[in-house]
DNA sequence: CTGGGCTGTTTCGTATCGTAAACATTCTTG
DNA sequence: CAAGAATGTTTACGATACGAAACAGCCCAG
């Protein structure tokens, strides 16, 4: 009948397999019972969101991991379904204008994308304080394209990059990039994650909530 | 108590509400009771697997849509612990090389990311035949730092990219990099998301597999 | 004000989940 | 083979999810 447990067996004995733990050992670090994991396994059990929670965080894996068809053997259908690509030339994509940064969202034509690319051009050029920092779920990777900046994070001291360098953090801490030093500006390439980047319909959607997010008093200035 | 049937109440009342949905109208897409909706909406109800996929595809939101905190209320102590930061300075990484390819894994002292971003330097110049095409779960973004590349796929026409310019695409289709023209070598930045990536345990694993995954007959020289 | 749609909430019975404990199976180790 | 440890399965029962139906609070038309 349901096809649904089975999905869900089927995931998490993956999983377990491929993190090479025990029933035992998946009950310690989830806090379910033993009796209960190896009853949704045999699909003779589902699970309810409490569980499912406690799962993904004990074994510190998506939560979506369980809810994907099986991995193993790619779909040769859906696969030609999802074989997207998107290229973006020069000056390419949809431009965000806010007073300190310059966004350029590239590989707009795809939407429901797991990561949103985007070429920053950073004009704030002081330490003039800012009215809050960014602030947003999920993470995201930085790589300096031209010019010297500093990053100012919530819980470390500001750091400074030169082209060619790169920093890696996690979005939900507050964050703000400045040009390093002079009036120049600089450039870098930002890619952001979050787990529920698929909820937005549409990237109109996001750009307007990304916008929104970054620093209180900015307002988007659509071209 | 349950802190958990709070969370998964508030992120379907904000779903319906951004699709500007009844409960009934969510019943009808949804198959799942009125009631169990009015429930799980105030915290009095949680909801099964079954449930959950069938509010996700009904509402054709990703599922982890409802496994996310509310952002507006960020919770400060779960932030202090995932406030991670990491920076790579110029040449900092692991180096995976292989005939055709350099691969500087940049930032591998966090592990557990959502994104693994990769400084790669393309030596393959030309098109002389690819034993068989990269291809991985996920997706990916590639940036051109220097020179000129052409992108293959397994669906679209081979694609020339110069310097600044990007391309994102599905991983599961086929895809291998090479240099446009002449002997030089070219340098881009690529960003791969894959749903499953939490599950490697460590860097090594991610770095073994990807180049596992790469290319037939390369194997991965590490230093 | 009455009636009747439209909304969301509460009641209550049944089906399912979830666990501790008992059981089964395999593998050591002597 | 017996003892024992480690693994996964089954049993039995309390806790919870789920839905049909009854209920309650709108808002509007007559």
């Amino acid at each position: 009948m349901s096809t649904r447990k089975a999905m869900l067996g089927q995931a998490l004995r993956a999983i377990r397999r491929r993190l090479d733990l025990t029933l035992t050992e998946v009950a310690a670090r989830t806090g379910i019972a033993v009796s209960t994991l190896s009853k949704v396994e045999n699909s003779q059990l589902s699970l309810t969101y409490d569980k499912l929670v406690q799962l993904s965080e004990g074994l510190e894996v998506d939560i979506s991991a369980f809810f994907e068809t099986d991995p193993t053997v790619p779909d040769r259908l859906h696969q030609a379904v999802t074989a997207r690509r998107s290229i973006a030339r020069k000056n390419d994509g949809l431009l965000v204008q806010t007073p300190n940064y310059d966004y350029l969202y590239v590989c707009t034509e795809l939407t429901h994308k797991a990561m949103v690319p985007i070429i920053t051009t950073i004009r704030a050029r002081s330490i003039v304080e800012f009215p809050t920092l960014s602030r947003h779920a999920g993470e995201e990777f930085l790589y300096v394209l031209r010019g010297r900046i500093m990053v100012h994070t919530e819980y470390y001291e500001p750091a400074e990059l030169g082209t060619g360098e790169s920093m890696y953090l996690d979005s939900t801490m507050g964050h703000a990039f400045l040009t390093a030093m002079g009036p120049k500006s600089a450039q870098i390439i930002n890619v952001c994650h979050s787990p529920n980047v698929g909820h937005f319909r549409s990237l109109l959607d996001l750009a307007r909530a990304q916008a929104g997010e970054l620093l209180d008093g900015e307002k988007p200035a659509t071209t």
